[in-house]
DNA sequence: AAACAAAGTTAGCCTCGCCTAACTTGCAGC
DNA sequence: GCTGCAAGTTAGGCGAGGCTAACTTTGTTT
């Protein structure tokens, strides 16, 4: 009898492997165990591992050897994983930044994004679409009527 | 021989304690084993452990039993932790969210936003707040000319 | 069908950051 | 100056999530 549901919030790493494995198989049609480990930077045995773990915790089926397919429930995590990957990364991009600097941030912070703050930044990112004379300001780094610009702290 | 500044990036862990040392020395003019176990709500011995491991790292002076300060690196550490913080609080509050989930993303995302994304978002936030009108439509929820809000992702 | 390479798996180990239990040190109060 | 308690430390351990090395399975090639 392994720990089915325990319902532990997700890690981060349980996260991106969840996020890798939806895309590879949105673009190739399949995960394997070659292909995550690629894609994340890990051994092939690190992948093996988790992918059990991730069976057993009911997110995705997977069948030694055969290869694996994600869950109803792994699909909806690793959907909304993606849901905040992209959002994060259009609303940097929205501040002019570059992609490299994006997509570090973008990996570490989209595991700690509550879902009212999700709603929050699309909405924000909505209303930031129309405003270009605010974002040309922000990209140019302006910030107006204040004396020392503070790199201060506390 | 102990491994002194190796300049690894420091783990969230590290900025965590840096952060409250700060915090703490800053309200209570010190900081000892007891206070940081407290306000990181982990054991006295986890605290001691990794105080040592602070002062191998150059981060801070500590003598066994006795106390313990930052030095000029730690304490630039845990202002620049602290800032970030600080800036990324005051983000969320502008976006109008509950201050639980302020401290909870924040709490999580502090430790993964790089200098760049600091700026810009400080440069962001001096714009807003020169936007109130615009900032009412983003807390009311408001996403105009869009026909489906879109909880999908990819 | 035999052999070989690539993919997958298992076993064993490591680091990080936390824990508890047991011991030591420092400091008040008597 | 002894004693008792709070603070601090040490020892040993655990789970997560990585790793390498060695083995097995699969599938292709001849």
């Amino acid at each position: 009898m392994q720990k089915s549901t325990p319902k532990r919030p997700a890690s981060s790493a349980v996260e991106d492997y969840l996020e890798r494995i939806l895309e590879l198989i949105n673009t190739k049609g399949y995960a394997r165990v070659v292909d995550i480990a690629e894609s994340l930077s890990i051994s092939q045995a690190s992948v093996t591992n988790m992918v059990q773990r991730l069976d057993g915790d009911g997110l995705l089926k997977y069948e030694k050897y055969r290869g694996l397919v994600l869950t109803t429930a792994g699909e909806e995590l690793a959907r909304n994983i993606t849901h905040r990957h992209h959002l994060l990364t259009d609303f940097l991009q929205l501040l002019g930044l570059d992609a490299q600097t994006i997509h570090h941030d973008v990996e570490g912070m989209e595991h700690h994004v509550s879902p009212a703050t999700v709603h929050a930044i699309e909405s924000l990112t909505a209303q930031l679409k129309r405003q270009p004379a605010l974002l040309e300001r922000v990209r140019s780094g302006a910030a107006p009527a204040r004396v020392g610009r503070a790199t201060t702290a506390l």
